[in-house]
DNA sequence: CCAAAAGTGTTTTTGTTACACCCATGG
DNA sequence: CCATGGGTGTAACAAAAACACTTTTGG
């Protein structure tokens, strides 16, 4: 089985980072360890890379487990591979950077990892080096959703422009002009679709709903849309 | 060693996409294998992560026996991780993305290691997935000199303003506009300094030779500058 | 009928693009 | 003295920011 003479054989771990927004907070997907090391610590939710798996199988079978979801979007976010990272066993970890809709998935297999969304401002300290990595995924989700349409994936799949509006004032913590944000920068990426819906939970005038155009959204995913500003020096 | 009792150990490499400018063309860094498997073929150069090491130390030490600097830009491109990417045994390869002063590596260090530069536009095929390295790592690398002032680290300490346009135009593979180029997109930064010399090889009006403001380079590294205009749809 | 949230249009400001002229140098 | 490449300015255009009014709804 091992066919090079030299190298070392080293656990390969995958870690998710999972945000998801319910509309009002940016929220993380986070384990209560049941189990050691750190049991009764805060980390996220990670497992081993198998022989027989791809990386990518992998991701899919962990996030999977988390959410009971078998689409998720994700991406790497980057490996993370200090000697002493983790102290039982030298351990080389992909960082998965994951987004998902909040109302989608599957609240039992969450349970079942004993795993809660906590919003980010008030995301506890975690093991190991993983508030590197939510820090890390933290900048990635800003750096991204400035410019690459991935907000849709923390979205329903209808939603009006004022969630939308909500979620990037979310991820930037900083509020947004309403009339420059709708009319602007979202509707002129083409990217939605007007359902003919209006969201009936509204108390006052009520949104249009909106979904997401997703054979432009494929096409469109690696071009440029100003959500934002790009950031000040 | 091993404590966690679960998990399997796989070996972990580095791969290093390293590109250079010759002031004509951008460059390939890659390995003529005078060793088994694929001895004969094309290659990226790399290197089995120790258990000993960590995967910055790995990635020092790799670009080192490389090319005989010990400063490289690099950073993490993507893992790789498919089961059958490495016929000879089940291995995760930790892609790096690096640039480097090409005038300024160890000739004798490439050549131990039978490493070539080869412009880009003639590369020939490469063994495993290092095509698919090789593609993502220049996405990536447009990508990002877009909009950050990595393109430096390919260049010289000092060098001109037509030196860095014919970079930028050898990286998107279209000409640019020498005046809208020099006076806005790359004064503006502030990021260069005139050193009062002028590039004394030149035949006809010598141009002025600037230096990178290293200080203002850290501090602006991650923020936007449009060297290039954002892509289209 | 009014408070609260949603929708839309216009002006100002800023940045990008397109384009033309002058300067320095070596042969 | 002229061909080649380097340096700079300006007008036209496009995009972003700032800003104000109207509409819908439930209570």
């Amino acid at each position: 089985m091992d066919k090079y003479a030299h190298g070392e054989r080293l656990l390969v771990a995958l870690d998710c980072i999972v945000f998801g927004f319910d509309g009002e907070n940016l929220k993380l997907l986070l384990i209560k360890r049941k189990f050691e090391p750190e049991k009764g610590n805060w980390s996220l939710m990670g497992g081993f890379v198998e022989r027989n798996e791809g990386l990518e199988e992998a991701a899919n079978r962990i996030l999977f487990e988390l959410t009971g979801l078998r689409d998720v979007y994700f991406e790497q976010l980057q490996t993370f591979g200090d000697v002493d990272r983790d102290p039982v066993e030298r351990t080389i970890s992909v960082g998965l950077f994951a987004l998902i809709n909040i109302h989608a998935h599957d609240q039992d297999a969450a349970r079942a990892q004993n795993a809660y969304w906590i919003n980010l401002d008030r995301r506890p300290n975690l093991i190991f080096d993983h508030n590197k990595m939510v820090d890390l995924a933290l900048e990635k989700l800003r750096y991204k959703a400035a410019m690459h349409p991935i907000g849709f994936e923390l979205l329903p799949d209808k939603f009006t422009i004022p969630q939308l509006q909500k979620l990037y004032e979310e991820i930037y913590n900083e509020p947004l002009d309403r009339r420059n944000f709708s009319s602007r920068k979202i509707l002129s990426t083409k990217l939605l679709i007007d359902t003919g819906e209006k969201n009936e939970k509204s108390a006052t005038k009520k949104a249009i709903l909106y979904k997401l155009d997703k054979e432009k959204y494929q096409k469109q995913f690696n071009s440029f849309h100003y959500f934002i500003s790009p950031g000040k020096n």
